[in-house]
DNA sequence: AAATAATGTGCAAATATTGCATGTTGGAGC
DNA sequence: GCTCCAACATGCAATATTTGCACATTATTT
């Protein structure tokens, strides 16, 4: 198995033939065609159904297509890894950072800690909050910055865990500002048009537990759009598809700009929690400075947090 | 990148020379230096330190060195699921268990499972506490089998999972009997070699509190060894290097033909709990076959798990 | 039943890999 | 410091693999 037959697989799930999959790989069409041939013959198994055209992935090849784009991301690190010749052997450290929160304070902490201590290397990765706790647990990542509700627990007990409390945001319904204004959402004639969250992501839980409750008729909201991401449904709501619940941090320079109206005023919200998480145990030094680091930027969500890139 | 490739660095660390590194791949030596010398380049950096004889891994590749292995098995794995071509597409399940259980309890269930569904093939994944738990968080495993204090939580909160009691152990001391004979445990004496586990362990957690406290003079224990994995403490205790406490399902065998003694009626012990576990939400059809079939198999482990092969 | 678009194949040139024989080099022993 | 040996590198020729080009084959469209 090899990197580059990964990479040629992926190259014919994404662009659907052979002839634009080697375009993209630098390689005519027919030199493909027998990379394709050998790959198959290599691993034992034939990946592609030839009976129509253009070719189409066989179901067992198309079930591993996300294992197969995250073992090409796994061996791209590792080359990376073993090219960065151990210049900052020591000093090295992975950060893993609930997506929405990838965007808005996660970067500004990886600077604060830049400015403090240029010699510590920051590898930032992005995934969900179980996928976050499962890299800590397996060690995959050294600190978490993540979103709690206040007063709940972590996904993992606290027995195993040391967290720490960085700062407040608030969970909050936005929408595009001529569609707030074309509504009446104190009103109960029309039902509310919203992005929802799967139930099986924080948020999809968050919106479940603590906005639902909250709504006036519960049974008067409709859902247009569901997506994992709160980038999207924030997205979403700027296009007026309907009100999306997003941490105000994330919508704050939209709002800003006037690209998203506030609706904290007239639905309900709540109020989040971001904390950084490591495991207990004897930290690295280099984990320990960086746990200092973040331990001294603690700030107010709701004033400061959109002071990071996006 | 290439698996080979991953497979030949492994080969040098693990044999610690090229040569028979060359052997161990099957080539001879002068092929081997130069495939090497190609990796290097295909990686861009200098992987082996050639300064001193025999070739010495870089401190960067060292430390690579798991993941590397990590990748390994992920790759071959991929070409196995790949080979499989779909042909029991959508009835395969991984089921995870704490190292200590499976080569106890969990083989019984699995061949308990396939008499009733020969269409269902179940891969097993052995592993510590935490990573079983990281597999689940990451849905890299759909059911796990892991030990519990009765009366206590497992690692993950409830309301992310749910958990099936499937029988009882206890968690005993153990040791060579001649050994056994030669010292005197009800005594005050002379100070009780043991073999320890590391806290960070599962077994090292429940030693430290369930065992420990119980013990008449805590200070009068010695660490003679210290093993993370329950089966190489099991064989310490039968070389007589110390008491060993371990899941008695584990021991039983070695008990029953002498090789080793039971120590529970002088020393402390604990009682564990067996149990399956899976994320809440909508499991799949074969899932729920399977964790049906892991229910009707509840059994009293003191009696039933030895029987499970070893 | 063409016409067309997508993929496969024969062939020769270019590359890469291997084994064998042999050259170099670190380090152990004196 | 010298010698020798084991460990690794390299020259070379044989072999295997990969590629592009031109063209054949096959599915889809009209």
């Amino acid at each position: 198995m090899r990197l580059e037959w990964l990479e040629d697989i992926l190259a014919v799930a994404e662009t659907g033939s052979f002839g634009e999959a080697a375009q993209r790989r630098h390689l005519t069409q027919s030199a493909f065609s027998r990379r394709i041939q050998n790959i198959e013959d290599q691993v034992g198994a034939e990946l592609f159904d030839r009976s129509r055209k253009p070719v189409h992935l066989h179901d067992h090849v198309a079930e591993q297509r996300d294992q197969i784009a995250h073992l090409v991301r796994l061996l791209r690190q590792l080359q990376a890894d073993l090219r960065r010749s151990g210049r900052m052997a020591e000093t090295k450290l992975v950060l893993s950072s609930q997506h929405s929160l990838t965007t808005s304070l996660t970067p500004a902490i990886i600077r604060e800690i830049g400015t403090h201590r240029r010699d510590i290397f920051i590898r930032l990765r992005s995934a969900n909050l179980t996928d976050c706790f499962s890299q800590l647990l397996s060690r995959q990542a050294a600190i978490l910055i993540v979103y709690r509700l206040p007063g709940h627990q972590h996904p993992i007990l606290e027995t195993y865990i040391e967290s720490m409390t960085l700062g407040f945001d608030r969970f909050i319904p936005v929408i595009a500002p001529d569609a707030a204004a074309a509504s009446n959402f104190g009103g109960a004639d029309a039902a509310l048009p919203y992005v929802a969250y799967p139930s099986d992501v924080f948020f999809g839980n968050v919106f479940d537990r603590q906005i639902l409750p909250k709504l006036a008729d519960a049974g008067k909201i409709l859902p247009r759009a569901e997506t994992a991401l709160t980038l999207a449904s924030l997205e979403m709501a700027q296009m007026g598809i309907g009100v999306a619940w997003v941490p105000e941090s994330l919508a704050k320079p939209s709002i800003a700009d006037g690209r998203l109206a506030d609706l904290s005023d007239r639905l309900p919200e709540c109020n989040l929690e971001v904390s950084a998480v490591r495991l207990l145990g004897e930290p690295t030094p280099v984990e320990a400075a960086v746990w200092d680091g973040i331990a001294s930027y603690k700030i107010d969500a709701r004033s400061d947090m959109s002071s990071g890139s996006v």
